[in-house]
DNA sequence: CTTGACTCTAACGTTACGTAATAGCTTAAC
DNA sequence: GTTAAGCTATTACGTAACGTTAGAGTCAAG
């Protein structure tokens, strides 16, 4: 009966004689014996149970559980199977969902980083550094806004300006008491445009841009905790009277 | 400015307090500054960092690629996005496979395991004793047949047939020598054939099983990585010579 | 002043091996 | 016979991102 050393096993098997070292330590794949002189010594049987072990291995089951599945013949495969299909299903899912994420983030950072930007700058600087930023943001607008921007970012720091940050915290905190609402409600639709106002005040806010910054508020998850931290669903409700205010009162823009 | 411990920062980012010392430990987020009594002190600067940071966790990035992007301001977000968006497109991609290939063996488990058994133990008897397992299978069959194989394999063990072994091995090796011929290449046609008489010696292996093993052969890792053994293609090889087996030389059989 | 809730550091545990480091064995070539 | 190539063994540290005690000091409230 021909006997594998662990060199061959491995080569059969594609995987490292450290892994077959591993199996056999941790007692999921003893060898048959060992040589006089200590040498691991494995048999059909083992490459046998080998192919099974890996088999399941790809399945992303752990070895623990593995040990369980070829060792106890009361273990319940299917069981088990079932489990990490919904296992792995839910994996699929996240990851997809990561996917989109990460397009949206993507796109973000190529075409709408100024925006993100924007909320950086806009929360935080003085109203006249905010003007003169915003000029130099307007000058430069589409050619380099993206570093420009960072490069402003860094250099300015972050030298909070006092009342806007208040103001800021005011609005939030009314949101915050409003979610629940519905977004037509005029008392939110108010402090909505109480909002956009500010926005104005340093910044050139369209509708359009406006209405983006909306969706990053609930696509972003660095607005989404932002904004989570004051109330559970704050960012949605905002982006959602975002949108109804983007719909409806674009008087108040022009 | 508000300060947050660290109890404070973890609720609010829904992470474990062990989180954040973990990243101060390794440099990720150090807080704004240490109390009297060396408690750690976290600004909103540092919230933010904490959400960027794990805006990227999510995405399954390293922490220590995470330190790069929010650290080095030359550092292309854009370029590592892309990256990890083929990885987890490729990760996808292997557990969707995996889902296939779990469903196919919970089937194989649920229904056709007598097969894989039957292979088991076709392998590695004496005439007489298959026979005398064949009519116990076919006695019992329907009712416990997966209890009743098993059982018999691990009865049995694995006191092979020489001649039958012998016989098995001869086919594998000239089957691995005709990798590349066509399928439906008379001298292949010749061996399948072969193969299959050998197997019905001792089983009753209908047309419809047989082309359900040859499936085995490709699908089931264990059987697979057995043939492959032989030869590069080997098991794939089979299986569609099977198919054309089946498909044209039904009155063989009969 | 005593709880209870919170904080700190230090350090081991987890998963499935990779990667040396050190040393003995086998075998074919010279 | 020796030597070099290639195999084998054991031991043990390294990895990623924390979880989990454990021991000990701190803070606010009753």
């Amino acid at each position: 009966m021909k006997v594998y050393s662990v060199r061959e096993l491995s080569k059969l098997a594609k995987i490292s004689v450290r892994t077959l070292h591993h199996y056999d330590d941790i007692g999921l794949l003893k060898p048959a014996k060992r040589s006089e002189k200590g040498y691991r010594l494995y048999h059909q049987e083992q490459l046998l149970l080998l192919q099974q072990i890996l088999f399941y291995r790809e399945m992303a089951i752990p070895l623990k559980e593995i040990a369980q599945i070829i060792n106890d013949p009361d273990f319940d495969v299917l069981k088990a199977l079932e489990f990490h299909k919904g296992e792995i299903a839910r994996q699929i899912q996240r990851w997809e969902q990561l996917l989109v994420t990460i397009d949206k983030t993507m796109l973000e950072l190529k075409n709408n980083k100024a925006m993100i930007n924007d909320e950086a700058l806009y929360r935080g600087f003085k109203p006249e550094e905010a003007k003169q930023v915003r000029q130099e943001a307007i000058d430069k607008w589409g050619e380099e806004e993206m570093e420009n921007a960072e490069q402003r970012i860094r250099e300015k720091g972050n030298t909070g300006w006092k009342n806007h940050q208040e103001n800021d915290e005011e609005i939030n905190q009314l949101l915050a008491s409003m979610v629940g609402f519905k977004p037509d409600d005029v008392r939110v639709q108010k402090v909505i445009l109480r909002h956009f106002k500010q926005m104005n005040l340093y910044y050139e806010v369209s509708k359009e841009r406006y209405r983006g910054l909306g969706k990053l508020y609930v696509e972003d998850e660095r607005f989404t905790q932002y904004y989570e931290k004051y109330k559970e669903g704050l960012a949605r409700f905002i982006q959602q009277a975002i949108e109804v205010f983007c719909d409806n009162d674009l008087k108040v823009i022009t």
